[in-house]
DNA sequence: AATATTTGACCCGG
DNA sequence: CCGGGTCAAATATT
């Protein structure tokens, strides 16, 4: 009832939300199997068959990332407090270039080697509130690159980045390359509802009030709406049809087994996930 | 009004 | 010098 549903990690919401949804599909498509009489308004065998395929490739990346994601925390920790160091040096030079008196644009620290990790996939969509600031033509490439950082970088001082780059048109594929970890909590509080002592359980509780109010909080809003989006377009009524069905699920996972006979025969990639458990992805109380 | 995007200038490393 | 990453003023969007 009052359960903070979409307050779970948005990567293990897009990774239920793929799964879920690749399931509902191929429900859809044996039902297709069962009735070959197609009447008109229904969606063919080939379309569920690529929906069913991308909502797996979808949340294979989405894992994927997520394992490497794990990898990289340590390394970009590290490098953090590297830069901690260093800053004192760049804020001399930034002085001393303000004496020039110019136009000081373009005047950054360059991009060191930071932890870094890509991405393919049909949706430029990760979950996160990013912010554009560049885009670039790329020598020899057919589309521009864009450049993004998140949108707290000033306000949280979160340092993740990314950079996203089409790579192939019909189907569409994002190339996107990710640089850092987010430090930030991706929703934005109004400083007035962080004091009042039950800001904490709208945090967790995304009524639709409470989210509309504020600007930056687009991630779990997105999130929750596309949710709500899909599960309304054929499965007919409930917004928590996807829900149950994800609660349903979560139950055979307690014998962790499940899942681990499912993902270690699909994906070749698993040794990447040393760290993963599904019971805590899973975690409903 | 506050935020986000666009776009060309600017900077740096190779 | 060139290619590509970043900045920030102008502009658009909400």
């Amino acid at each position: 009832m009052e359960k903070p549903l979409v307050h779970q990690n948005p990567r293990k919401i897009r990774v239920m939300k793929e799964l879920v949804e690749g399931k509902r599909f191929a429900t859809q498509l044996q039902t297709l199997f069962q009735q070959p009489i197609a009447d008109h308004g229904s969606v063919s065998a080939d379309e569920l068959l690529l929906k069913i395929w991308r909502s797996f490739s979808e949340a294979i990346t989405e894992l994927n990332t997520w394992g490497l994601a794990f990898q990289i925390e340590e390394v970009d920790q590290a490098d953090s407090e590297d830069r901690k160091s260093k800053d004192s040096t760049s804020e001399l030079k930034k002085k001393k270039d303000k004496q020039g008196g110019k136009d000081r644009r373009g005047c950054y620290k360059r991009r060191k080697t930071s932890a870094s990790w890509m991405r393919e996939s049909a949706t430029v969509e990760d979950g996160c509130a990013w912010r554009k600031y560049g885009q670039k033509n790329i020598l020899n490439s057919k589309y521009p690159r864009c450049y993004f950082r998140c949108t707290h970088k000033h306000d949280q001082d979160c340092r993740a980045a990314k950079q996203v780059q089409i790579i192939q048109e019909n189907p569409i594929i994002y190339h996107t390359t990710y640089f850092g970890q987010h430090t930030c909590n991706s929703v934005k509080i109004p400083k007035h509802e962080m004091e009042s002592p039950s800001f904490e359980v709208k945090q967790l509780l995304p009524s639709s009030d409470t989210i509309d109010s504020s600007h930056d909080s687009t991630v779990n809003k997105e999130e929750y709406q596309e949710i709500k989006v899909q599960s309304d377009v054929s499965s007919s009524s409930m917004d928590s049809n996807l829900w149950q069905d994800f609660a349903h699920d979560s139950i055979m996972a307690d014998h962790s087994s499940y899942f681990e006979r499912v993902i270690s025969s699909d994906m070749e990639d698993f040794d990447k996930f040393s760290d993963f458990h599904f019971d805590e992805a899973i975690e409903f109380s």
